[in-house]
DNA sequence: AGCACGCCGACT
DNA sequence: GTCGGCGTGCTC
């Protein structure tokens, strides 16, 4: 019997299948995603069995060396969709393969030292007293590498690779009575032991140990002296670490739907009903009922022993949602976000796999999820940029989505108050089915939207960045004890430091992006590479003492906003006060508890939040991002806007919005105060189409980068002209031009982009210049290509 | 990607 | 003369 591997390498070279021999003790266990040990030249490392035959065309096999599964870990759908997956996006198969399971269950691997012989060098031999056997880095910390190597010469050490799963299942401890004593025939100077004996003929079988120290108030070691004794007997069962324990989820029921909700939930339970593909785009503004849709077409879903997955956009939202999801359905459901770790993680993974659940709500990497009975596929938000992501395999969770309902013969629905051009043109033209919500729920009226024009504030001799009117309305607010929300564009915008005599902004010196002040280290930050440095108190160019930071960040806003109102309470969300883990729900919840007046933010405060007292909503810099390189600049500005409005008065009291802009008269800006998304989709598709972008092209990205520049654009220029001699004439190609980011890492980037709408070579191509190009050699050129990119950089 | 094998300069 | 630099090529 002979297996074919795909080994954890992901190397163009090592992209392919090892056939292996498989022993006749494996024989039984060895299947189709599985993943195994194999010897690879000199070291051991995992790989998954793609195929199980009898014959080879490779005379010297070797044998697989273990089986790591005893069950596939990836069933036969997620199996081909992998090999999809590859061909899309154009990863290793490798990738593919290990995207699809948790972080955990990636192999780690080791290289430990073994003794031998007791002749040794002391100090080797004082090494292997502190661990053996002795680790790779340990000996390499200790400068032994090279002793060592000459006592494997001389047979005195060995050498061995190791893998290791980086996860393990959590087992809990348990002990039982063996009945070899009782608690009246004990010394009596045995107090504790006597105590524990008595509490377990008492009660009945097992008991967990961290639960009998409790009770017994005593610790392990008297414990272990009675299972040494034979006193006691101990035993494991595995355990889920669950990131919901501590909470109870009130059971809620449905919600009768409105009319305007029937209509649009009836045909996708049709569809479900009817085992029938189809996607579905549920446009609804905020508030008008979306998420009640999700929880009964999954329920219908669920009657009929299916399962269904529900991806949500990132954290941000998932606390509310998982309350409301858990609520309805109970433990048959999983939860994937970014804020478990990794062991947690594993967990819910585990429970899909086994069939435990039937419902998982989670972020893009959910929709792998394991189920072999999908009813609905479920993206909320479907606008959001996280669903793509950004790193090998580039994929996009609504192709994912797509892809699986056809095998599965699944409706899916992608829901938003904001679609992506992308998907409402293809609703439009019948692709996808559309579904309108027209009204909000509780009829409540969308808030009012204010514009403010920042220019005429500075004419007017306000240079700060909080305009009259918001400032008014702040105090308003904090008269009548209301809350006020504060948005901020993103953090990487803000705050870079400039020399005023000589206009110097400080740079990195390894990426071509300005470093970010911060003011609690005094120190500037780049955000591609990690650099970091404390502000110099002189300009490095001019020597004038006159440094300060410009822009706005979080930070700085909040500095801006005691001095203007010190008897405002305000708390700040960005990166940095929410990278600790629950930080973000903390910090959300105090707010909700009334402890502050004002909730001050970054992007991730735009989702979700839903606080009845929130009544004013102001937009520091609405223009921030309509400035960045990007043909999606206008439809996240719009999106973004329209979704911070949402925020406002969405229970009884009215809410209000204020936005402020220095470009009061851009389209995406003046049609979010109206929330009109028709209107918005026609400008912009106009604009898509003139600009030749999509939804009337596709676009693809090829990156090339060395620490040259004239080589990096040599070789980009070279596939250009490949591209230009193998495209049709429709196709247009863009570059060789300097990427938005021209240097990342010491490492200048150039890249090239095809705008097309029929190309059907073009995968083939693309693959062929990948593969030709992909040297890993010492002073190649990089080669990185984006298949459907969604950030252009 | 690792790792071994192999071929040329500065040290005991 | 050897140690060790990293170029080249292979991994079932």
């Amino acid at each position: 019997m002979i297996a074919s591997v795909i080994v954890d390498v992901p190397a163009k070279q090592i992209d392919r299948t090892f056939d292996y021999t498989v022993p006749a003790s494996l024989q039984p266990v060895v299947q189709r995603g599985v993943r195994v040990i194999v010897p690879f030249g000199p070291r051991k490392i995992q790989g998954f069995i793609l195929e199980i035959k009898h014959e080879s065309s490779v005379k010297k096999l070797k044998p697989i060396e273990e089986v790591v599964d005893i069950e596939p870990v990836l069933n036969e759908e997620l199996m081909s969709l992998s090999e999809w997956l590859t061909e899309q996006t154009l990863c290793y198969r490798i990738s593919a393969l290990q995207v699809m399971l948790p972080a955990a269950m990636k192999a780690k691997y080791h290289k430990l030292f073994f003794q031998l012989d007791h002749d040794i060098p002391d100090h080797i031999q004082s090494l292997f007293h502190t661990e053996s056997p002795l680790s790779w880095k340990k000996a390499d910390e200790s400068g032994a590498l090279k002793d060592l190597q000459e006592l494997i010469k001389q047979r005195k050490v060995e050498m061995k690779y190791v893998v290791r799963q980086s996860m393990n299942v959590k087992k809990k401890r348990f002990v039982e009575l063996t009945g070899t004593v009782t608690s009246g025939n004990i010394p009596g100077n045995a107090r504790k032991q006597k105590q524990i004996l008595e509490h377990l003929e008492a009660g009945e079988g097992k008991i967990a140990v961290a639960d009998l120290k409790e009770i017994a108030q005593t610790t392990s070691a008297v414990i272990k002296t009675m299972i040494d004794k034979g006193y006691l007997k101990e035993s494991f069962s595995e355990q889920y670490r669950d990131p919901f324990a501590e909470r109870t989820f009130e059971k809620t029921d449905h919600f009768t739907l409105t009319p305007d909700q029937k209509k649009a939930i009836t045909p996708i339970v049709e569809k479900v009903n009817q085992y029938e593909q189809q996607t579905f785009l549920l446009h609804g503004v905020t508030g008008s009922g979306k998420t009640e849709i999700y929880l009964q077409t999954i329920d219908q879903v669920l009657k009929q022993d299916r399962q269904a997955i529900m991806l949500v956009p990132e954290i941000s939202l998932t606390p509310q949602m998982v309350q409301r999801f858990k609520g309805r359905f109970g433990d048959q459901v999983a939860v994937m976000h970014s804020g478990l770790s990794v062991g947690e993680k594993y967990d819910e993974w585990r429970k899909i796999h086994r069939g435990e659940v039937n419902v998982v709500v989670g972020a893009r990497s959910a929709i792998f999820a394991p189920f072999k009975r999908l009813g609905v596929i479920i993206i909320d938000e479907e606008h959001e940029t996280s669903y793509k992501q950004e790193d090998s395999p580039r994929y996009h969770a609504r192709d994912v989505a797509i892809e699986r309902s056809m095998r599965h013969g699944c409706p899916v629905i992608l829901g938003s108050a904001t679609p992506s051009l992308e998907s409402f043109a293809r609703a439009k033209k019948g692709n996808y089915q559309l579904l309108e919500l027209e009204y909000r729920m509780n009829q409540q009226d969308l808030p009012e939207v204010k514009i403010i024009d920042m220019r005429e504030e500075l004419r007017e001799g306000n240079r700060s960045m909080f305009s009259r009117d918001l400032l008014v309305e702040i105090e308003k607010r904090i008269e009548r004890k209301e809350q006020i929300v504060l948005f901020l564009n993103r953090r990487g915008y803000s705050s870079f430091i400039m020399c005023r005599d000589c206009g110097t902004v400080m740079q990195c010196p390894h990426c071509e992006v300005s470093l970010t002040y911060h003011r609690y280290k005094e120190s500037m930050k780049c955000h591609y590479c990690g650099f970091e440095e404390q502000v110099p108190n002189t300009c490095p160019e001019c020597e004038s003492e006159h440094i300060r930071y410009f822009g706005t960040g979080t930070q700085k806003v909040e500095e801006e906003l005691f001095k203007l109102m010190p008897h405002v309470k305000t708390i700040r969300m960005d990166v940095d006060t929410t990278s600790k883990k629950g930080s973000h729900e903390k910090l959300l919840d105090a707010f909700g508890r009334g402890e502050a007046d004002i909730l001050l933010g970054t992007q991730m405060i735009a989702k979700g939040l839903d606080f009845p007292n929130i009544t004013l909503v102001g937009v520091l810099s609405a223009d921030t991002m309509l400035h960045l390189p990007d043909f999606r600049a206008s439809e996240k500005t719009f999106q973004l806007l329209t979704q911070v409005s949402g925020r406002a008065g969405r229970h009884e009291k009215p809410g209000e919005v204020i936005i402020q802009t220095y470009t009061p008269e851009h389209f995406s800006i003046e049609l979010a105060k109206t929330q009109n998304y028709e209107w918005f989709y026609q400008k912009e598709m106009m604009m898509r189409k003139t600009a030749q972008y999509p939804p009337f092209y596709f676009i693809s990205l090829i990156t090339l980068s060395h620490e040259n520049v004239n080589k990096a654009a040599g070789v980009c220029n070279e596939i250009a002209e490949i591209l230009k001699s193998r495209l049709s004439d429709q196709s247009i190609i863009l570059g060789p031009v300097a990427s938005p980011i021209a240097r990342i890492q010491d490492k200048y980037r150039y890249q090239c982009m095809i705008k097309y709408k029929h190309e059907p070579e073009l995968k083939l191509l693309l693959k062929k210049i990948l593969d030709q190009y992909s040297d890993t050699g010492k002073d190649a050129v990089s080669i990185n290509i984006d298949v459907q990119p969604y950030i252009m950089m």
